[in-house]
DNA sequence: GCCGTTTTCGGCCCGACTGTTTTCAGTCG
């Protein structure tokens, strides 16, 4: 793990336990808002801390902890963490991921129940404890045991790719239910984030409680969590969390940008809001007359609400993608024409029978045309991959001259024929460099020896990315979203490398994978690296990956005018053949 | 602890829901 990554959850955790102890919250804010500014960080962290006011430079990040960070990368030790975490126990840390357990909860029932961990947790529940402590009744005890046995089963958020279409059949159903005049999701779904927490859904309906009847009540919920007038959550198959909140037509605007998040963003526009005397709420933006009681609550209009937009214009900002409003963003900067799906006009990394596909070239080929594109590269696997049937050379001359016949054969389809090659442990190709030129394309990928250090795993992508016959980086990282965390190269570096030699980076679009990452996206772009966004399908139904692809690429501020999927198709060629 | 076009002190987003208590604390997003 790369140092900021270490140090990050260092921060977490002492922000954790200053939570237990009942530190001051603007304290603990500041130690997680730390944390989040180290994991995104791309950089040498240990440079930085050496440079005289390199780390104050930062948002969110004072004297204090610019201390703590250079104590850290001295001693490799967070003085304060270690002093709290010696009076605390360590399992109290995991008991804050249990829903409805907040940190003041934890704290009592560490402090009257002696509770340290999950499993004491479940002790102090059989045993009788907790309900002879005040405040804890039966309810609130029986949620809490039903949290913990949530927390066990589902400890991982949920992949964009399973988030997306779930979210996406829960609209259309509950569309269906009278009165629901429209129904949306929200929050980090809508932002594209590649993990999601919960689902949240926003509706307009001149029959909320139908809706919420509705909602509540649908097959495969397994705890209603809330239902109120204008909010419910429930949790669906054990597994994930719903969320879904009414609102009335006129303020749907200011709801979805409340909703939306994240929460960074809504607090920095709380904060403009505040500095042109109005006040800004998920029921519109409205004068601050000074008074306490909230303004809709007093029939006062609002100066807008209805649509994202209005908000973003009354507040002299221009009006943000979903993608662009994390804590990363700049509210003032002019966001960039971002690509859409519809640029997208062919797939470059794909697979086949020849190696682990499960479709045939034609067949392939038919869905490409299906979809739409105007190209298709087929890129199987190279012969060290012999897990999936890599084509050693032999058979990759007899699969180039395949293509080319069914690519002979179609008119409105451009087959080009390429591989994707194995990048060796040290940067060094599958295939020497007379049978890559044999290729119209080249897509070199790491598969093996991802656990080695970021320095060899630096020299080994730019080796790569600076070959003359090689065309795209696939999966750059090789990471597993929740799996594993693939290699850590210094990715200034790559992105370097890559613009020099005109080198493209792929996001491959698999919702495990996501690879390259939003932040690294961004990376390229200020590289001025050119992008590629690629499905690797192994099936028809893969090609649907585009999707994840170009939400990553948006996060990452991608325009249309950097990715090659996009370009003209004689523009590509002339590229390809460079 | 961080920050600044009310700048070195004083403020830091704001509302819904639940459970338990009876006016509100805690949690969540």
């Amino acid at each position: 793990m790369s140092d900021q990554r270490k140090l990050a959850a260092q921060f977490d955790q002492l922000a954790a336990l200053m939570e237990i102890t009942g530190a001051n919250a603007f304290r603990v804010n500041a130690a997680k808002r730390v944390s989040r500014v180290l994991q995104e960080f791309e950089g040498n962290l240990r440079e930085l801390a050496e440079s005289p006011g390199g780390l104050e430079a930062m948002d969110g990040i004072g004297k204090g902890s610019a201390e703590r960070i250079r104590e850290w990368c001295k001693t490799g030790r967070l003085a304060e963490r270690d002093r709290i975490a010696a009076d605390v126990p360590d399992g109290l840390i995991g008991l804050l991921d249990i829903s409805g357990l907040g940190p003041k909860t934890v704290g009592r029932l560490w402090r009257e129940a002696d509770v340290t961990d999950r499993a004491t947790l479940r002790g102090a529940i059989n045993d009788g404890r907790l309900a002879s402590l005040p405040r804890m009744g039966a309810k609130t005890i029986a949620n809490i045991s039903d949290s913990l046995d949530f927390a066990e089963k589902a400890a991982e958020r949920t992949p964009l790719g399973a988030a997306l279409p779930l979210a996406e059949r829960l609209c259309t159903e509950l569309a269906d239910v009278p009165g629901t005049d429209r129904i949306v999701w929200a929050g980090s779904l809508r932002r594209g984030c590649e993990t999601i927490g919960d689902i949240d859904l926003l509706a307009i309906s001149t029959d909320p409680a139908s809706l919420v009847r509705a909602f509540t009540e649908q097959p495969g919920v397994t705890k209603v969590l809330a239902a109120g007038d204008t909010k419910a959550s429930v949790r669906l198959d054990d597994r994930i969390q719903i969320d879904l909140r009414i609102v009335p037509d006129h303020g749907f605007g200011a709801a979805w940008l409340y909703f939306t998040g994240s929460k960074e963003h809504n607090v920095e526009l709380r904060h403009r809001a505040q500095q042109r005397t109005l006040r800004l709420n998920e029921y519109g933006l409205f004068e601050d007359d000074g008074e306490q009681t909230p303004p809709q609550d007093r029939g006062v209009p609002p100066l807008a609400a209805e649509c994202e937009t209005d908000i973003y214009t009354a507040l002299e900002l221009p009006w943000r993608p979903p993608e662009l409003r994390e804590s990363r963003d700049d509210i003032c900067d002019q966001p960039p024409e971002l690509i859409t799906i519809d640029c997208i006009r062919r797939d470059l990394h794909t697979h086949t029978t020849a190696s682990d596909g499960h479709l045939s070239i034609r067949k392939m080929a038919d869905e490409a045309i299906r979809r739409g594109y105007d190209a298709l590269a087929i890129t199987d696997h190279s012969r060290s991959s012999v897990q999936a049937n890599g084509l050693d050379v032999e058979r990759l001359i007899a699969h180039i001259e395949a293509i080319r016949e069914i690519d002979a054969a179609l008119p409105n389809l451009t087959l080009l024929a390429g591989s994707e090659v194995d990048i060796h442990a040290d940067g060094s190709l599958d295939y020497d460099d007379e049978i890559l030129a044999l290729l119209d394309i080249v897509v070199a990928s790491p598969h093996v020896a991802l656990k080695q250090s970021p320095d060899a795993a630096t020299a080994r992508l730019v080796r790569a990315a600076s070959h003359p016959l090689v065309h795209i980086i696939g999966h750059p990282t090789g990471r597993m979203i929740g799996r594993r965390p693939g290699l850590e190269p210094d990715m200034h570096a790559v992105c370097e490398a890559a613009a020099e030699h005109s080198t493209a980076l792929e996001i491959n679009a698999n919702p495990k994978r996501l690879d390259l990452r939003d932040r690294h996206v961004r990376l390229a772009l200020e590289s001025d690296a050119l992008i590629s966004i690629n499905t690797d399908a192994h099936q028809a139904a893969h090609f649907d990956f585009l999707q994840y692809g170009v939400l990553t690429g948006r996060r990452g501020g991608l325009t249309a005018e950097t990715c090659i999927n996009a370009w003209s198709l004689e523009r590509l060629q002339a590229w390809l053949a460079r």
